[in-house]
DNA sequence: GACCAGGCACATC
DNA sequence: GATGTGCATGGT
């Protein structure tokens, strides 16, 4: 246990308040928003989800049995639209051929397994797997991002190039395993990165007064 | 108009 | 195993 890793969480938590992730109203809809969300702004996933909800198509059956092209058009604020399409439906006939289109069954049935059957679906790789793992299930991993791979070696922690489960193990070894933690702390992270951890040279003075990164211009 | 966003698969070396 | 590239909309 790392007590800098809960001083930073502590700091962070103090300084932006909960962050009541996943935002979405059932399981199904989180595990929707896990994989439209891959490189993409929040803001032009919700256009997506509203859609599908528009139409009443926000269920893994009517999904399931929708076409590509016609799922694909609904989802298209979201970005990589062909792409994500193919994918949303490669995760839910999975989701209906093992599980009934459950996704409380799917963590019920599959003691252990389910993040290397998430795996083996094409187009969810460990960060999506790990958001739908702790989001959708509260099962406590820790979720890697881009922003935490940034933060963490801006502030020394770790190498630029560490990979997604060296990262996660930094993280899961240094921290009580707790999913109420895991899931605040990545959320935390991600509001920081956001609003005061961008790329360079658009970096914002962290409040966090911890990180000595300059912009270069 | 350039840059960026809560990644991933696939090709090529 | 490491590196490069396509995928695409919408906000700043």
């Amino acid at each position: 246990m790392n007590k800098k890793l809960m001083t930073i969480y502590n700091s962070l938590y103090s300084h932006f308040g909960p962050q009541n992730w996943w935002p979405g109203d059932t399981s199904f809809e989180v595990c929707v928003g896990a994989i439209l969300t891959q490189n993409t702004a929040w803001q032009n996933v919700e256009k997506a989800i509203a859609n599908l909800k528009k139409e009443k198509l926000l269920d893994p059956h009517k999904i399931n049995k929708l076409p590509v092209k016609s799922l694909a058009r609904l989802i298209k604020p979201s970005g990589y639209f062909n792409i994500k399409a193919k994918r949303l439906k490669n995760f839910i006939s999975f989701l209906c051929e093992r599980y009934d289109g459950k996704v409380g069954k799917m963590f019920s049935n599959s003691s252990g397994h389910l993040r290397g059957h998430l795996l083996n679906v094409n187009g969810i790789g460990p960060e999506t797997a790990d958001s739908i793992l702790l989001y959708a299930g509260d099962v406590p991993v820790f979720v890697v991002d881009a922003y935490t791979k940034r933060i963490f070696h801006r502030l020394k922690f770790t190498p630029e190039d560490i990979t997604y489960h060296n990262m996660q193990q930094f993280f899961m070894k240094n921290l009580p395993i707790d999913a109420m933690l895991f899931n605040e702390y990545h959320a935390l992270i991600v509001m920081l990165g956001k609003n005061y951890c961008k790329k360079k040279p658009r970096c914002e003075p962290c409040p966090l007064k911890m990180c000595n990164y300059k912009t270069e211009t």
